[in-house]
DNA sequence: TCTTTGCCATACGCTGGCGTATGTGGCATG
DNA sequence: CATGCCACATACGCCAGCGTATGGCAAAGA
């Protein structure tokens, strides 16, 4: 039934997968519009006679480019930061990990875009609940109550996503090696405040 | 030469920029892909033949639509905060300004997400630099010292562009009203340390 | 060996948007 | 009243991408 495949043997077949990975790809770097059957099928190295055997349609790929998308985004976080105890290197390394992959930072940027698009704001809508929640999650374990909680994760939410879209918007502006960690310690200075009851006590 | 025209007559015929002001909303709604001659002819109630009267072709009318947008950006901005004195209201006067406009925010998230594309990419880049700067400059009036009125530039356009993708990310997250102001106020008190000198000297 | 099945190639018609060539009505000017 | 020009409309050919129908071929099973 199945060809007799292992990490040795070249692949010589296409999957759905395949072809969602390759949209997603194609997405980050040309934007939802980049997801069409015969470029796609030509980068593959076949024709689209092997696409229509996969899919129904374009569309049917598109939702499982946003499928895939939106199970890696969670998964990838909870097995990055998950077994961290300490909110506060949790978030750390959150921004960290999220600074690191360009191609999903792209692909967040290239969905957030396109969110007006029905297919996409609805999947787009529950990964940023996910994330939110995540990090509501940090700054309840921090100590505060769950409505500043509230308001400190949007604030952090905004500035990963804003420090993605940065890279992206002037790439020259973002510096490498001492100075971005530099950077990154100013984010998390403000954004971990060292006195929770003192910050409590202001409000 | 050109036909009387005043606030009370109704405008019965189109000029480039109207049609560069239709691209742009186009822009925002459906993206970059969005800006198509026939498409945008019937919604201006026109054919193409009017479109080729103006431009020469698709590309050029998408450059203007770039460049009404890298002005109107810069402009609006110095027209909205360039009157204010103190560094502390300048910055958030411009968050809430930011914060404000839905169109414009659309268009930065879209162009931001097409930054790929040669023809946006220097643009998106050259506004980005610009904002960054006016930023800097608030910092450098706080009494910051370049390098680190550069890191808290960085942390303050990261938020504000973050919490504009926030705003299409998740339309709910984002409360209106009196628990906006809190939002607003948490990232202002981050981002405006009250006390330079403290901030200065723990570094 | 024969058949089935999984994966793909080829050929076809169709649509939407691009760009061009040319027609056309109204308004201003002389 | 004739003329010229502005701001379109109309008609045409073209191409890229979508979806379908059908053919082909290698491997697995019977």
């Amino acid at each position: 039934m199945h060809q007799y495949e292992s990490v040795w043997t070249v692949k010589n077949s296409l999957n759905a997968e395949d072809w969602a990975q390759a949209a997603l790809d194609a997405i980050a770097a040309g934007g939802i519009e980049a997801v069409a059957v015969e470029p796609l099928a030509r980068k593959l190295g076949v024709t689209k006679g092997s696409f229509y055997w996969h899919f129904q349609n374009r569309d049917a790929l598109l939702q499982a480019a946003l499928h895939a998308w939106e199970k890696q985004e969670t998964a990838d976080v909870v097995k990055q930061v998950g077994h961290i105890g300490d909110p506060r290197q949790r978030l750390q390394q959150v921004f960290r990990v999220a600074n690191s992959g360009i191609r999903n930072g792209r692909l967040t940027g290239v969905f957030a875009a396109s969110s007006s698009d029905p297919r996409i704001g609805p999947v787009v809508e529950r990964v940023a609940k996910k994330r939110l929640e995540f990090l509501h999650e940090c700054y309840e374990a921090l100590g505060f109550a769950p409505e500043e909680a509230r308001r400190w994760a949007m604030f952090a939410y905004a500035t990963f996503m804003g420090t993605l879209q940065l890279r992206s918007d002037d790439p020259t502006a973002l510096p490498r090696g001492r100075a971005l960690n530099e950077y990154v310690r100013l984010c998390m200075d403000s954004l971990i405040p060292a006195n929770v009851e003192t910050v409590r006590r202001s409000a």
